[in-house]
RNA sequence: GCCCGUGUAAUCCAACGGUAGAGAUAGGCGACUUAAAAUCGCUCCAGUGCGGGUUCGAAUCCCGCCACGGGCACCA
């Protein structure tokens, strides 16, 4: 007597699984002298531990956990680690409101969130855990900028920074975005003049840039954002001496081919010698000018389109070849902070030189016309800036392209008024921060020593904890009196703290090489521990650090490597960036509110509960304020770890955006029962999976069907999860297609053919829901635990079939088709095509002009 | 303005240059049921954003557009 049909109730099975789990240690990263394997780094980009775990966390680390659980199972010693992001502003805020200590906010944080994860089923190795924010990590934070000090890669100095007025902190370059706003807050950043911590970035930038090419592991979109960041261009710096006095005007520019077009030049509004070039008479009308270009918002003074506004000084420079007298001009287009702040005005051959010699009646004069063709009409109606042939050039006169280029700067040169020259749009990374919860900048100001680095012995430099945090008046560090005077190790004289703390991105950009070497006291990490493990073969995480952390976190490994800490110059082998999860928007269109879900009645025509009046219906990113985010544990409460996991690996190619939709989660849910009743059959069937059976010597035409389905999904898989691009979501629909063929194939085969089948199903379907697999293994009698099985073999001979369909085309249309046997030679199918009704019909007995042939596939007659 | 990506069925997504559909959602029909849900079976729906080209054959390659998303942008 068959037993009843037992029901799948994930609630129950997914703790119980995971509580195996535990015993069995299946997560712990193997040491090398366990197992004999290669081994495999998966990584996901640490969260900031705001307390809520959302989908965007939920989607990241399920794919790297996917990834982490097929290379185990294919043989690998995997690393799959977790850790928090944990100092940041959050914690500073919630004190200022809550007056709650950020330590303990954060700890009580990091501990929801935890829980959160875990009950996700990811197979994290726990044990290695990193905390930003505990002394035992911000120690090597700061040992780390102790060496970027002593390599001359952190400096102080005063600069125009960028101040973010809601967070009251200064901010890097990298995290105000292109309409100036303050990548936290969203506030408009102001320019403030600042002395500051930066590390030298720049020094790398050929290094992050050249190198950007090997990462061919990364999306060419990353890496493009790269090298547009860094803003590599190269040219020469050129020297117009002043006609009275000495001295020069520098300018930078790409082309020093078109040096004998310049008529004008000209300085930023800011720039030092404006005021010592402006002749009396222009006095008035400079300063006029030069207040009302300070008074105009950075955004507005680079906006494109915008008339080139700017006034003669009065003053002339020399022309360094010609010696003719140059006017001088200042215009808001000439930007302070890039290259020299000054340029030669050539307006026949640039567009904004061009505009503004238009708009100011300064000549224009042709020296480079095209290669081939006739040159430009002249008056030109608008710049020619291609690279072409040098006329009106005196000696240059002829020369082509870079050749002109390189000969320009070579006369430079030999008569010192230039030099060639390359500039960069990445600037120096300004790491410090004006708010408390962050690292410690670990060094001591000195009135007889200077800036004095605290000795390494010393470390870490621990926040103090009794902290007027009350959210005004610069630093709350500068109020801790106590914390700052310090003995100056160098002379024991009274000395203070450094007051700033660093960016957190610091903290970030060295947290993957302390989870290879976690419990180190004694350094940040092993060079044999991170040599083992490093470069990470993948990394998971949001495109939205496809400049900020990741070119940081590129910077700081070339800059270890160089040092002899790590044996890699690149951190990251391979990264996919994954999409945003969306959820259902649905908007007034008169009033701009969001409506929640819950208020609509009717999903299939959506109307505003208050007005009546028909909805906008959109997919966004979620996010609290458009009422639109779907709390993870509440899916899993519903459907259990595995339907979340298991939709949100299906519903859309990782790269791409999801839509979350719950009429697809419950579809989700009905395939993993579909499976449960699959499997409770064949065990009620009497099928044991720990019994494997030789395979018959000859098989059944459904016999051979089930083997193909099912060697035809390991094939599709293999090719989904370890191909170049992940295909988590082509892979979930081979399960689907097997499961489907499993499902009418099961009933007719041998038990053989059935255990093989059943096996491969669940092997395969383990690294996708976890849970379930591993129960069903268990209950089927499959020995040890599911995520300790070998990766199923391909065998290729299952796949052959005897017969093939094979397509007839006439001139590339699907006329018909032909069953023939799988072996059937071009010449003979080429036979039976001519042969067939179809040619017949369609050929009206000429014969073809020529036939393409693919075996297996098709034939196409082409009359 | 420049660069990158994406456009396929009502919807989400597939398709080494070779039969446009793997998979799913929604809809329709049927079976089971007193009925409904669940389940099972069947089924409707696109010629691939637009216009050219290459090819025996194009969703796929090339050229020119359009729409959406993203990055950079008076960067000399």
């Amino acid at each position: 007597m068959a037993s009843p049909e037992s029901r799948y109730v994930p609630a129950d099975l997914e703790p119980r699984r995971q509580r195996r789990w535990a015993e069995l240690g299946l997560d712990r990263t193997p040491e090398p002298s366990e197992v004999r394997a290669e081994n495999f780094y998966a990584l996901s980009m640490f969260p900031y531990p705001s307390g809520n775990l959302h989908m965007g966390h939920v989607r990241n680390y399920v794919i790297t956990d996917v990834i982490a659980r097929v290379q185990r199972l294919r043989g690998r010693r995997v690393l799959h680690p977790m850790g928090w992001d944990a100092f940041g502003l959050p914690a500073e805020n919630a004190a200022i409101e809550r007056g709650v200590d950020p330590a303990e906010w954060t700890g009580r944080n990091i501990a929801q969130m935890r829980a959160q994860l875990q009950r996700l089923g990811l197979s994290i190795d726990w044990e290695r855990e990193v905390t930003t924010c505990s002394p035992d990590y911000y120690r090597w934070t700061q040992w780390l900028f102790l060496q970027f000090l002593e390599a001359g890669l952190a400096y102080r100095r005063e600069a125009t920074v960028n101040w973010d007025p809601v967070d009251q902190t200064v901010l890097a370059n990298e995290q105000v975005d292109a309409e100036g706003r303050s990548w936290r807050s969203g506030a408009k950043v102001e320019k403030r003049r600042l002395r500051q911590w930066f590390l030298r970035i720049t020094a790398m930038a050929d290094a992050l840039l050249d190198e950007l090419p090997q990462l061919e592991g990364w999306p060419e979109r990353v890496r493009t954002m790269q090298a547009n960041w860094i803003g590599r261009s190269r040219g020469a710096l050129l020297r117009f001496p002043l006609a009275e006095g000495d001295g020069s005007v520098q300018v930078f520019t790409t082309r020093p081919d078109t040096i004998h077009g310049v008529s004008y030049v000209v300085l930023a509004p800011e720039h030092p010698l404006v005021e010592q070039l402006t002749s009396p008479g222009q006095q008035p009308a400079v300063e006029a000018f030069r207040a009302e270009v300070a008074a105009t918002s950075e955004q507005d003074r680079v906006a494109d389109d915008r008339p080139k506004r700017g006034v003669a000084l009065g003053g002339t420079v020399r022309h360094p070849f010609s010696g003719e007298a140059v006017p001088v001009w200042t215009a808001d287009y000439v930007l302070p902070e890039y290259g020299t702040g000054a340029v030669m005005g050539v307006p026949a051959h640039d567009s904004r030189d061009f505009a503004f010699a238009n708009a100011h009646g300064l000549p224009i004069r042709t020296v480079v016309v095209p290669t081939e063709g006739a040159a430009p009409a002249e008056p030109l109606a608008e710049a020619f800036t291609a690279p072409g042939r040098l006329v009106n050039s005196g000696p240059f006169d002829g020369l082509v392209g870079e050749e002109a280029i390189h000969a320009v700067v070579a006369a430079a040169v030999a008569a010192g008024c230039g030099e060639a020259r390359t500039t960069y749009r990445l600037r120096d990374w300004l790491i410090s921060r004006q708010r408390y919860w962050g690292c410690p900048i670990p060094v001591i100001h000195c009135d007889s020593c200077g800036v004095v680095p605290v000795p390494v012995d010393q470390l870490p430099v621990e926040l103090p904890t009794d902290v007027d945090l009350s959210g005004s008046g610069g630093s709350p560090l500068e109020r801790a009196e106590a914390w700052r005077r310090v003995p100056c190790p160098c002379c024991g004289a009274d000395a203070r703290r450094e007051t700033d703390t660093m960016d957190t991105f610091m903290c970030s950009s060295w947290y993957y090489l302390r989870y290879t070497d976690a419990g180190n006291a004694a350094e940040p990490f092993s060079r044999a521990a991170v040599d083992r493990w490093l470069p990470v073969d993948q990394y998971v995480g949001g495109v939205e650090h496809a400049i900020l952390h990741l070119l940081y976190s590129r910077f700081f490994t070339k800059v270890l490597a160089e040092r002899g800490l790590v044996g890699c110059r690149e951190p990251f082998r391979r990264l996919l960036t994954q999409g945003m999860v969306q959820g259902i928007t649905y908007r007034s269109p008169s009033t701009r509110r969001y409506v929640p879900p819950a208020a609509v009645a009717d999903p299939g025509a959506p109307t505003d509960p208050d007005t009546g009046e028909a909805l906008e219906v959109f997919y966004e990113k979620m996010s609290k304020s458009k009422h639109n985010g779907v709390d993870p544990g509440a899916v899993i409460d519903r459907y259990g770890a595995d339907t979340a996991r298991m939709f949100i690996l299906f519903k859309a190619p990782p790269e791409k955006d999801l839509e979350w939709d719950d009429a697809d989660v419950e579809g989700q849910y009905r395939f993993l029962q579909r499976i449960w009743r699959l499997c409770d059959g064949a065990n009620r069937g009497g099928l044991r999976l720990a019994d494997p059976l030789p395979l018959p010597s000859t098989l059944t035409d459904g016999e051979r069907d089930l083997r193909r389905a099912v060697h035809g999904a390991i094939q599709a898989i293999e090719e989904d999860l370890l191909g170049d691009e992940l295909q988590c979501n082509t892979a979930v629909a081979e399960l689907m297609k097997l499961s489907n063929a499993l499902g009418s194939g099961l009933a007719t085969v041998r038990p053989a053919v059935a255990r093989e089948a059943l096996a491969t199903l669940l092997v395969l379907l383990a690294p996708f829901a976890p849970h379930l697999a591993d129960e069903l293994w268990e209950q089927l009698g499959g020995e040890g635990s599911v995520h300790r099985q070998r990766w199923p073999e391909l065998d290729r001979s299952a796949l052959t079939r005897d017969t093939v369909t094979v397509v007839l085309q006439v001139k590339g249309k699907v006329r018909g088709q032909l069953e023939v046997p799988a072996d059937t030679s071009g010449d003979e199918l080429e036979r039976l095509a001519l042969a067939s009704d179809v040619a017949q019909r369609w050929l009206e007995g000429t014969a073809p002009r020529r036939v393409i042939v693919v075996p297996g596939k098709l034939v196409n007659l082409v009359p």
